[in-house]
RNA sequence: GCACCCAUAGCUCAGCUGGAUAGAGCGCUGCCCUCCGAAGGCAGAGGUCUCAGGUUCGAAUCCUGAUGGGUGCGCCA
């Protein structure tokens, strides 16, 4: 049940009729006619600008389509009062009985109720976290790990065919550092003296890998030259830390479904095969760019390359795919791998990238655009810095890695529940502040803390409802007499309950996840409120005398607490069932 | 120099494909527990939505420009 698109669908349709009539032209687009929650109570439960949209293409008066609406919409049972108000806005007031239906239907679905088939199963994949495999992830990529795994959950909830899939820069130069920084932890499980020059990894993490790899090949590597061991110990530090991402990403709860190696595309002729297709599109061309403007690198010099007229399709300057020792640059395996990705058949797809990856979003969209025509969008969110603080203090060491704060350092210090909510109580483009102490703080300025609360407290009502011999089970309650929730304060919950379907839909069209962390605050605010009310006139209690009662008052509470269940579970916590 | 992101209450931030008198938390002022969890709630004060133009019946939202901040900018990924 999504009461904002029934009561659309509702208004869509009197328009048709009084197109029929000869009321107001026939053919009137309306796919601008929008039914929302106004923003101030006082003008109803929902309001809809159709009036005003159509006024133009029916050349007539808002007012003069806004009054026959009004007579039309007020014909049908769930609307009791509709109104003309403002520049010819309808207000609508619903009557009782709908927000017994909301309740009813939350009942009824339980945490499916707000799911949408909006997608109508597009496959979608979601590219997410994809760190070089050179060491722990560290908070950045925690941001990105819960963002991209809530909007993949939040994208199946909507209707979706997700896929999630991590890329493994496991192709470059930074691989081979890697190498070298375990052979010197190697050869210091060999109890040599090693040197830690500019450019290796010497944290601590290697130190097990080291004896790991002694463990496994003895002192056949010691004294021997790099041609000898190099590309073995790649091979062994790469799955060794690999082996240590997924850990990370299991402290979290992130489930890949694939994992995809930039190595594995080098010498199977994908990567000629993207180009070849950027080729066939006449995009590939030698060429030589213009110096940047402003200040010039020092090494700065003309030079003939093989570029990617990715102008063509919105980027700012041409890019190279390919080094002047005829190697590919870093961009050609990544245009292989999406090139990949669209091959495997999605609709849609979406990369998370850290900021410091902005520059990067304009050549990857003109690559997938040119290389499926534009028919299969690529969406880039970014990303912005986590600036974790603990008493007033930055945090950014880590002790067990000896360089940033740890995925695993975070999930330790607060919980897994408690860094996955705080990760997404920011839009993804704005800079978190994620203070240690604050999301472990039992109080309302704590929103990790608030919404668990107020589950806790449907679960404390239900145990207490036990406890004095009234039935409130799910199916008790879903054959509760509802229509004993009857105060506006409590259809002014069962409101807030009947929005949670249309958000679950713009978060969704939006790739936004966070709206759902904002929403569950609002419920749980609106469900504290009502709480509150009952220290003051009893009848508002969830717990009243007469059991039947009782049993609608609790369907009320039990819906809210379903619907932050399903909110929750979209982020990826786990509800609370009790505080203390 | 160019590109992208950002600018909303004293502070930290929401704000729906443009919609009515712009919201929340913190902080400040004053209230509410013989009562289902007061770890909560209610009320009040606090705004030139950075600035200047433009589009529109209507702009925090879209467009142009300016200012301020962040990120990035040819063989590192």
């Amino acid at each position: 049940m999504n009461l904002f698109s029934d009561i659309r669908a509702l208004t869509i349709d009197a328009l048709a009729d009084l197109a029929r009539e000869g009321v107001i032209p026939e053919g009137l687009p309306t796919d601008a006619v929008a039914v929302e929650p106004p923003r101030d109570a006082a003008h109803g439960d929902m309001a809809t600008n159709a009036a005003m949209v159509l006024a133009k293409p029916a050349g007539m008066k808002p007012r003069d389509i806004a009054d026959a609406l009004v007579t039309r919409l007020t014909a049908d049972p769930r609307i009791d009062v509709a109104e003309v108000a403002g520049p010819g806005f309808i207000n609508i007031r619903l009557s009782a009985q709908v927000w017994q239906q909301v309740v009813a239907a939350v009942l009824a679905e339980g945490t499916a109720y707000g799911r949408s088939d909006m997608g109508q199963g597009a496959r979608v994949n979601v590219e997410y976290v994809s760190a070089n495999p050179t060491g722990p992830l560290h908070v950045g990529h925690t941001r990105g790990a819960v963002f991209g795994d809530a909007l993949a959950s939040l994208l199946e909830f909507a209707g979706h065919d997700v896929t999630r899939e991590y890329y493994i820069n496991d192709g470059g130069a930074q691989v081979d550092v890697l190498a070298r920084s375990v052979y010197n932890r190697y050869l210091e499980a060999h109890d040599l003296t090693v040197d830690w020059p500019e450019g290796t990894y010497p944290g601590d993490y290697l130190i097990e890998v080291g004896e790991a790899l002694k463990a496994k090949v003895g002192d056949a590597f010691v004294d021997k030259g790099e041609q000898f061991w190099l590309e073995e110990v790649r091979n062994f530090a790469n799955d060794a830390m690999m082996d240590l991402i997924r850990k990370d990403l299991a402290l979290l709860g992130v489930e890949m479904d694939v994992f995809s190696s930039e190595k594995a595309l080098y010498g199977t002729g994908q990567i000629e095969a993207a180009i070849d297709a950027l080729r066939a599109k006449g995009l590939i061309y030698r060429g030589t760019l213009e110096p940047p403007k402003g200040k010039l690198p020092d090494d700065w010099e003309a030079r003939e390359q093989t570029l990617f007229k990715s102008t063509d399709y919105g980027d700012d300057v041409d890019r190279p795919i390919q080094k002047s020792d005829g190697g590919w640059t870093y961009f050609a395996p990544d245009i292989a791998y999406h090139y990949d990705k669209t091959q495997r058949g999605f609709d849609a797809l979406i990369d998370v990238f850290g900021a410091d990856h902005g520059g990067y979003v304009k050549r990857m969209k003109a690559a997938v655009a040119a290389l499926t025509d534009g028919r299969v969008p690529l969406d880039i969110k970014l990303t912005q810095l986590v600036k974790l603080t603990r008493g007033g203090e930055q945090l950014k060491m880590s002790k067990r890695a000896g360089t940033f704060v740890t995925l695993a350092d975070v999930v330790e210090l607060v919980g897994r529940d408690v860094t996955r909510f705080v990760m997404l109580t920011r839009k993804n483009d704005a800079p978190l502040d994620f203070d240690v102490d604050k999301v472990l703080e039992q109080s309302k300025d704590n929103p990790v803390f608030y919404v668990q609360y107020a589950h806790a407290r449907v679960m404390s009502v239900l145990r207490k409802a036990a406890e004095q011999g009234i039935t409130a089970d799910d199916a008790a309650l879903r054959a509760a007499d509802l229509t004993r929730i009857d105060h506006p304060a409590e259809h002014a919950l069962a409101a807030k309950l009947a929005e949670w379907p249309r958000l679950v839909e713009i978060a969704a069209r939006t790739h936004e996840p966070h709206r759902v962390a904002f929403y569950l605050y609002e419920l749980a605010s609106g469900l504290h409120g009502l709480w509150n009310r009952g220290n003051d006139d009893t009848s508002l209690r969830f717990l009243q005398d007469d059991p039947d009662t009782s049993r609608a008052k609790i369907a009320l509470a039990r819906a809210v607490s379903v619907v932050i269940a399903a909110g929750l579970g979209i982020l990826g916590v786990e509800p609370a069932q009790e505080m203390r």
